[in-house]
DNA sequence: AGCACGCCGACT
DNA sequence: GTCGGCGTGCTC
């Protein structure tokens, strides 16, 4: 009798790390020993190399002629990695977000995972001199100078030291403390990975106002219902109480809980303020890992080990067997938004996996997205704005300066100027905002007009004064200052406009008695720096502080009475239709690092358009006041959230190629259905060119999200075989958080 | 994306 | 005579 080969066996749907948009089938490995679960890790061949790939499904046949199926080449994990939950939630973002699902499933994995290495909590590895090590003397190293070396930096950590610390301190170290091992000078030792609860006891939570318990309320009473509540409260009204008492509820019913936070969001204090009330082991998940420590910390998330997981955008994909309540703070925060290769939303996916868990999920801010608050005031999500505490911060008072025809000293008005001078004489701290680095945003040719133009970009250069350097923003490119003009050889070349590092040298000039503090990404780079010029303001040292929007994170300057906004114009007239959100959030969150009870603070906008209906608003009354009118502006011009968006985006070396493509794109979709989207483009992006490459853009927008998705689930896998796409790097962004 | 195959110009 | 340019096709 005929009997088929076993072709007929279970067949494995393997999501693969490469721009397609897809799975690949394989056979079972040869030798199977176990059972297949949906989440586990293969080993697959993939063309003439190997790959790392997640079973995402199992069938029971194969579209794909059996003469192509390979069979995988093992099974890496024993447990899945992802539980059905998490599957499921990645696969949505497949489909929402239009990316290939290799890639999706990649970025859920730690690094170290996307590679054979074995999942795990593990310990980190330290390193430090054993007994007999510690007792050596250098003699002993007369013929190995690199272990000597070595030794001494040992020396130095009697503690031990990590690897990610012998990296940075130890060129190609490995080598040579294996033979210190060898020696057994040198023992290894595997730390836990998670900070050590604080060693005092938990602090204890302090009461509520009516309208924190109503939150911590809402949570408790619903622990395990999806509901989704937007917590809006200005700097000092308590909103970080809440989280802390919700966790506290939900802890005590055995759950975990995940918080997301903004990428600079997860500062010392805030880490500080978790330790010192749960006495419990926290994961951390930021940027600052290396692959070991993230792998550890996820590992212990994923066991269930860490009951409290603190990370940012791409921490939303942790899993969590026991997940009970997810925390988005600031989630106002561009930084949710992954802004290349996979474009998701942390925030928005955080939603989604809550109603998936059959959670509640708090999103916190004192400047709520209007995305948020539109969710919120259409009774999708429940609002609850915290009031200011009685008796404790008050609120600053706004004001706007009209600085038209004033006398302005490098941007700073005389107005400005006198109210500084008198709240430094009062023995208070100012505080000036500028979001503009560099010494001034270009250098100008007095004799013939022409500017510092980069090579690579449509922008400026911008001239560093103290390192005489000549900087572009958007591609880093660097070079000195031209001695003359390139173009007419005038010796007149002159700085136009304020940066911070110009403002930072008038002050210094106009208030030479006094500390003066810049705090940006220049000023902070070296390790150590931004905590070295907190220091220098909090000691008093400091007494004026100019610095770009990092200022309007994190920390808090509580002596500061006067804050100045130096230029707000400059969001009221930008191409993109979320400047003026942008611009409200950082005032108020600028405002918010100012005061405290005892010495109220004042912020000053300097405007040349004192009667812009918005920012009068702002002003006058408050952000909420503002981001309603703001609503009604969106609602008007049909933009987000009252209508969808979704940004195809292309760039090359080639002026015409991404034209070329959008515009073939462009076609394919208009023969598809698509009625009710609006195609808008091709149109060469606002910057034309950065980094050497010409982009383009084409938008599609729609009133209904649905029509959207409709069109591009049909339209995007069309793209792939798009001929002229292979000559430009194009992307396809749902959501887009820029449209630039 | 990566990687091979394949067909036309300037070099040891 | 070859090395190598990047156009085209493919990955279960």
């Amino acid at each position: 009798m005929l009997d088929f080969p076993s072709m007929s066996g279970p067949i494995l749907r393997i999501a693969i790390p490469s721009p397609l948009r897809r799975l690949f089938d394989y056979l079972p490995p040869l030798r199977a020993e176990a059972g297949f679960i949906p989440g586990q890790r293969f080993l697959v061949p993939f063309g003439r190399s190997r790959q790392v790939g997640i079973l995402v499904a199992i069938a029971d046949h194969s579209e794909v002629p059996a003469d192509k199926l390979r069979p995988a080449l093992k099974a890496l994990d024993r447990e899945p990695l992802f539980d059905p939950t998490l599957m499921a939630l990645l696969r949505w973002a497949c489909d929402y977000y239009h990316h290939p699902p290799g890639e999706v499933f990649t970025t859920a994995l730690p690094v170290a995972l996307r590679q054979q290495r074995e999942a795990g909590a593990r310990g980190i590895e330290h390193w430090r001199l054993s007994a007999t090590g510690r007792a050596l003397s250098r003699e002993e190293f007369r013929r190995a100078p690199k272990q000597l070396a070595l030794f001494h930096l040992l020396e130095e950590y009697p503690q031990g030291v990590s690897a990610a610390r012998l990296d940075a301190e130890f060129e190609s170290w490995r080598p040579v403390i294996k033979r210190l091992r060898e020696k057994g000078w040198v023992e290894v030792e595997e730390r836990p990975c998670l900070p050590e609860p604080a060693a005092q006891p938990a602090d204890t939570a302090p009461p509520l106002n009516p309208t924190q318990q109503q939150a911590v309320t809402a949570i408790g009473e619903h622990l395990h219902e999806f509901q989704a509540l937007l917590i809006e409260g200005v700097t000092g009204s308590g909103k970080t109480e809440v989280y802390l008492q919700a966790i506290d509820k939900v802890l005590a019913a055995g759950c975990q809980v995940l918080v997301l936070v903004p990428e600079i969001g997860l500062t010392p204090q805030l880490l500080e303020r978790f330790r010192h009330r749960f006495s419990l082991p926290i994961a951390l998940l930021h940027s600052g890992l290396n692959d070991s420590e993230r792998l550890c910390a996820w590992s212990m998330a994923r066991e269930g080990l860490a009951p409290i997981v603190i990370g940012t955008r791409s921490a939303v994909f942790t899993p969590m067997p026991k997940l009970g309540l997810i925390i988005v703070d600031e989630e106002h925060d561009a930084s949710f938004k992954q802004q290349e290769g996979f474009r998701y939303s942390g925030r928005d996916v955080a939603v989604v996996r809550a109603r998936r868990h059959n959670i509640p999920i708090v999103l916190g801010s004192a400047t709520p997205s209007l995305e948020s608050l539109h969710n919120a005031l259409a009774g999708r999500y429940r609002h609850l704005a915290l009031p200011e505490r009685a008796g404790t911060a008050v609120h600053p008072a706004i004001h706007l300066l009209d600085v038209r025809q004033q006398p302005m000293e490098e941007g700073l008005s005389a107005p400005l100027l006198k109210t500084m001078q008198r709240h430094l004489d009062a023995g208070g701290q100012v505080l000036l905002f500028l979001n503009r680095r560099g010494y001034a945003p270009t250098l100008l040719c007095h004799d013939c007009g022409s500017v510092s133009h980069c090579l690579r970009c449509d922008a400026h250069m911008t001239y560093y004064a103290r390192s005489g350097r000549m900087r572009c923003h958007h591609c880093g490119a660097e070079r000195p200052v031209p001695p003359q003009c390139p173009d007419c050889g005038s010796l007149d070349l002159r700085p136009v406009g304020q940066g911070t590092e110009r403002i930072e040298q008038a002050l210094n000039k106009l208030f030479p008695q006094t500390g003066v503090v810049r705090i940006d990404r220049d000023s902070t780079r070296r390790k150590g720096a931004l905590d070295a010029l907190l220091a220098e303001v909090h000691s008093g040292e400091g007494r004026i502080l100019i610095g770009t929007q990092m200022l309007a994170k994190g920390h808090h300057f509580p002596n500061v009475t006067l804050v100045g906004i130096l230029d707000a114009d400059q969001g009221l007239f930008s191409v993109d239709f979320r400047a003026g959100e942008r611009m409200a959030q950082l005032i108020v969150q600028v405002a918010g690092r100012a005061g405290r009870a005892d010495k109220p603070g004042t912020v000053l906008i300097q405007t040349h358009v004192p009667d812009h209906p918005l920012l009068r608003l702002l002003v006058e009354q408050d952000y909420a006041h503002f981001a309603r009118a703001a609503l009604e502006e969106r609602r008007a011009a049909q933009m987000p959230p009252f209508s969808h968006l979704a940004l195809l985006r292309a760039e090359a070396v080639d002026k015409q190629a991404p034209l070329t493509f959008l515009e073939e794109a462009r076609q394919l979709a208009e023969q598809l259905p698509h009625e009710g989207i609006w195609l808008l483009g091709p149109v060469p992006a606002p910057m034309e060119r950065r980094a050497g490459r010409n982009r383009a853009q084409l938008l599609l927008q729609a009133d209904d999200r649905r029509t959207l998705h409709t069109l591009l689930n049909a339209w995007a896998p069309q793209l792939e075989g798009v001929k002229s796409g292979r000559k430009v790097r194009w992307s396809l962004d749902v959501d887009p958080g820029e449209l630039f």
